[in-house]
Formats: C-alpha cells, structure tokens, sequence
DNA sequence: ATACTGACTGCAAGCCTTTACAGTAAATGA
DNA sequence: TCATTTACTGTAAAGGCTTGCAGTCAGTAT
C-alpha cells in the first residue's frame, strides 16, 4: 500500500511537503505542491485516516445515535444529515440503539471513549443520566435532533405549538368534537414529543373552550397500524365519535384515515384528519398535515455541528443560535374541511 | 485523556502486558489480568481507535454503501446489519450515494483508499467499472446485498423467480389478464431487480399460455405513488383493463390498492394486487407478497462479511457459501383472490 | 544440585502521519 | 555589498497502541 514516503520520492521532495501540500497548508511553493499532486495522483495516494487522526486528533468522522434507523423519520433525518456531512468532508458512524440493552451500553462506552468521533449527533433519544455524562465528558460537540438533550443544542420544532396548530386548524373549520391520537414512545425514544403535541392539543381546546374527553385520547405507536387501530376505536361508537382527529404523526394519520374508510367514513366529509411530519405520502393521501421537513433537519444539525467543529473562534460556540424553534408549516390538503352541518 | 500509560501505572504492570489483558491474549497470569482490567475500568480506559488502527491494521468498522437511506428497503437492510456488526463489535460508517455525482466519486476515492474501513457492504447499487475497479483493488472484502456486484459475493433472492412465483399465483386464481408494475430505478441503482422481476412474471404467461399485453407492462418507480398512478391508467381503461397486478415492490403494490378503490374497484374482488418485499404495512394494507425478509438480509450479510474477515482459513473464503438464492415465501392475504366469473 | 522447561513480563521498535523547529536560499533594504 | 527578511524545505519528534524478542523466575526432570 503506498504511503506518504512514496510520494515524496515520487514527487522528490520531503514528506512535510508532501503533508502540507495535501493538506493545503501555505509555505509551499507552486512547484512543489503541483508535482506532489500530480504524484498523489499518479501513485492513488489517500492519507491513511488512523494515522491521521493520531497526529491530529481529528477523526473527520461524526457519530449519529438514533433509537432505530428503519423509521421514517430517522432514516429521513439521516439521509439529511449524511449528506451534509460528507459535503464538509466528514464521514459518520452510524449507531443504532435498537439492538437491545447490551448493545446500547457497550456504544455509550464505545463511542465516548474510542475517540473515534468529532462529535455527536442524536436523533430523538432520550438518554439516562450516565449516558448524558458520558457524553458530556467527552467534550465534544453534541448536537441533538429531535429530542430536547439537556444542557446541549437541539434542533426541534416546537412541539407544543405544533400541536395547537393543527388543533386550532381543525377548530377554525368548525369542529368541536376532536380526537387525538397519540402515543407512547419506545423506552429508547425520547418522550417529549407526544408529550408536548398533546399539550398543544388541550391548550388550543383550552382556549376555544372545547372540552376534553378522555376517549378521545387515543394511543397510537406512531405507526400507521397503530393510527389505524386507535381511530377505528374511536370513530367505531357513532354516538361519541368525532368529527376530527389530530394525530400526532403522518404515519399515524395514514392510518387514521384508512380506518375511517374501513368503517364507511369518507374523509374529509364525515371526519377530517390531520397529522404532523410532512412524510412524503402524505401528498399521495391528500393529508394535512403541520410540515416540519425533517430531512433538512438533519442537514443543519450536521451543518451547526460541523460549524462549531471548525470554529476556532470559541465565542462562536456560544452564541451559536438556539434552533428550537425550527420553522413548522401548516399544510391543508384534502383530508379537512368545514366540519358538516 | 487517560492513556494505556496510566493504565499500566495504575496496576502496576507494563503497558505490554495492559495490552494483552485487554486484548484476551494469553501468556498473561490471572492476577495480571484482574489488576489491569480493575485499573482500566477505574479509569475508565478504552484504547483509542486510531492507535488501535494504525498498530494492527485492522479497523473494526464496516463501510456501507447505499444509493439512499430513506427508503424502506435500505433503512431496513441498514438496521439489519448496523445491528448485527455492533454485535460482532465492529462499527458502521454509512455511505449514501444520493448526495450527487461529486459526492459519489468523492466517497468511492476516499472510502477506498482510507482505509478507514475493513470491509464493504453494498446495497443495491450499481457500480460502475471503475468503482468496481477501486473497490476491488482495495483487497477487502465485499458483499452485496440486492445489487449483484459482479465477481463478488451477493445475497440476493431469485428475482426471476419472485416474479415467477408471485405471477404464477395469480395465474392459479384464474386470472388470465395480468397487468405487472415495475420501473426503472434511479441511475444510482442496480438496475437487475426489475428487469428480472419482469423476465419471471412474463416466463410464468408464457408457461401458462398467457398472452403479454404491452399496455399492462407499466412503470412505477418502486414508490407508492409511482404504483398509483401506474394502476390508475392501468385500470382506468374498462375495455382492457387487467384483473390482477403484480407489482415488482410492495410499496407500488400499495398505490395500486388505492388506485383500485379510487376507480371504485373492490380489491380483491374486482382486482387482486399482489407485490414483493414483505413490508410491514402489508400486513396492515392485506397484501398479498412475495416476502424477502429484508432486515434479515442485511444481518446475514454482515455476519458473513464479518466471518471472512475473522476466519484465518484462507480456505473459508473461498467456500463461502453463495448467496444468491435467499429464501422467499408467497405470502397470501386478502388483496388476492379467484377471478370473479 | 543442575540443566531445562514453560509461563510470564517488559523493552522498544514499528504503524503512518503531522508539525515544531531549524536550516537554506533567494529577495529585499540600506 | 552586506545584513536582514521572507519563503520554502527537511529533519525528527510525537501521537497511542501492539507485538516480536529477550529476559526472569519458579517449577520439573535428571
């Protein structure tokens, strides 16, 4: 395998050059740094990264930890965020927590310690006390998605005033009878979302002095099954049904409005249904919904991290702009409309 | 940062025999052993990767390479084997190809040359000759999963005879007019899947006599939408619309089941549907499907990437089994049944 | 008792870069 | 012309681990 001594034989010239001219550093002289060039060219040389990082201390490579990767929104936020990262020239290390309680231990060990990472980007995760001390210890960046990590930057909606949006949407067509569906997340998630939508969802009944009844608090599992299963309960008794029904994921609102079909219900006629998210199908359903656009939620993470990585100016890390208020957007489509007389 | 030094102080032996201890080598007495791992776990030591890396060679960490990751069947292979390596202790550093041309030669240079990984996981991707050429000449192992990758190993199923297999159950329903949705994949794709899917679905019309009606071969592009509309034009037209559809992913298999029921047709009644994959929301949606076992996929193809490169039976390599004809299952639910006479 | 094992252990070289530091040559200023 | 920058360049140390090799020491065979 060729290494930095060939190329500088190669390009005759010393191995500092060779590393300062690939690296792009100054003090080289045109001359050399084209022929060190054209050498690495030639030979197909690539520095080798342990090496690398060893001299440096810089992996180039960012950890990503999300409960489980083969969701829609933590593959969406993923996509994002790998992109963007390898645009800054970052490669990422995924690791995935759903493998079960000795997995998830053994990455936190891991991943603090192993120095492998620039930083850390989580998805959603809720994590222990130890865990967070972990990876506070570390001190190395660590930017969250989704789930609010104590003491460290997040990028999130505002879940609460998504919530009250979506129900306020729903209000403003008339309903009054108006369900949710949401639900309670895996232990490895982070249970502030359903949480907080679902304390929009009171306030904005609140505040239109709508009451609250308990059977329309319906569990879904922010899966399309469990929105299908929660709404069929609920639609299923004619005399206590309602008119509408704010779920707290897409997924959960596909669901919702196939159940309703299920039972005869034309949607947004006899029930209207709105979700969160912004998931692609939702335009394939004719879904409102209280877009987020996740995947570049993803991409900024990555981008802030990175931006906080390369910043040698520290008073950057500082003022770096709180982001937990990204921008939600109220999208009507099909599935609401005035509530029937 | 605690280092192996401390380590060694710490228990009062040399760094050789902390590196030995915490390696499992032997030639270290019990009490050596005890004394180093109590210090290491005091101090909470774990060796640093890219020493570890630059020492031995061998990097514990797996590349993956994949044309998207939010997309189900790659999500779902990547958790598959993200899972199956953290079990086997060695890292996965993800590579998504969706980021556009520069992004994709850019992750082929370095990916290979950097050895920053021990082996490569490919997912449904074709490779160019020159891709195939670099990562070739990388001397590490590879398996594909889905995307043959020529003069490699691949855990792939029988495409050729899924189609088969889904065709001909339709066939034995009754249907003689059988419409099938398939589609070119993105450039980025391997693009065997559908055209061997179709090449079985058309042998199982020719082996029952059947005549192939162009107008029932339609493209979807393996996304729900892209099935609806396909099934839409497909069943839009009374004359010739066909009675069942064989879609080349359960995904496209989804738009059809809508479409169907957006032309007022009854599935399966008037229609039947049938699709490949094993998604989970076929459960849900009652299609019938030709199941992959997708997660399952990509663990196997980890742990058997994982087993080359362990094995120090050279013989082991090459007697590796091939993979090519992973196990399918017809799955039958209600989105198939008899032709209505 | 002596020569030999065999089980451990430690020293130090090696893995491949980056980079501080020292050195050289050309260019500039006086 | 000589002193002093300036612009490069090369030498070698450092980064943190693994491991070949040589050495120690208690135990065994003779």
């Amino acid at each position: 395998m060729v290494g930095i001594i060939e190329v500088a034989q190669h390009a005759g010239v010393s191995t500092a050059t060779v590393s300062r001219a690939l690296n792009g550093k100054a003090n080289v002289s045109a001359r050399a740094r084209e022929r060190v060039l054209l050498a690495a060219q030639e030979l197909g040389y690539v520095a080798s990264s342990s090496a690398y990082t060893l001299a440096t201390g810089k992996a180039k490579n960012i950890g990503v930890v999300m409960p489980f990767v083969d969701r829609w929104f933590f593959s969406t936020v993923l996509e994002g965020a790998v992109n963007a990262l390898v645009n800054r020239g970052y490669d990422v290390t995924l690791y995935s927590l759903s493998g079960g309680k000795d997995n998830r231990s053994r990455i936190f060990e891991e991943l603090v310690l192993r120095k492998r990472v620039d930083g850390v980007l989580t998805v959603g995760v809720k994590l222990s006390q130890s865990e967070l001390t972990k990876l506070t210890e570390l001190e190395k960046p660590i930017i969250g998605v989704g789930g609010p990590i104590p003491g460290t930057r997040t990028i999130a909606i505002d879940d609460e005033g998504a919530g009250r949006l979506a129900t306020s949407h729903l209000i403003s067509l008339g309903h009054t009878k108006i369900g949710m569906i949401s639900g309670l997340p895996t232990t490895e998630m982070d249970f502030h979302q359903p949480y907080l939508r679902k304390t929009g969802y009171r306030e904005a009944l609140l505040d239109a002095n709508l009451s609250f009844d308990p059977q329309w608090d319906a569990q879904g599992d922010f899966t399309v099954g469990g929105g299908y299963f929660a709404a069929k309960q609920m639609l299923g008794n004619p005399q206590n049904a309602p008119t509408a029904i704010f779920c707290a994921s897409d997924e959960m609102g596909f669901g919702a409005i196939q159940a309703a079909r299920d039972l005869g219900l034309r949607v947004p006629q006899d029930v209207s249904v709105i979700g969160i998210d912004g998931h692609p199908l939702g335009e394939f359903y004719g879904l409102s919904t209280v877009n987020q656009s996740v995947q570049k939620q993803g991409a900024k993470a990555a981008d802030a991290l990175i931006d906080i990585l390369e910043s040698n100016d520290p008073r950057d890390q500082e003022n770096f702009e709180e982001m937990t208020n990204w921008p939600i957007e109220l999208v009507v489509r099909s599935s609401t409309a005035k509530r029937s007389p």
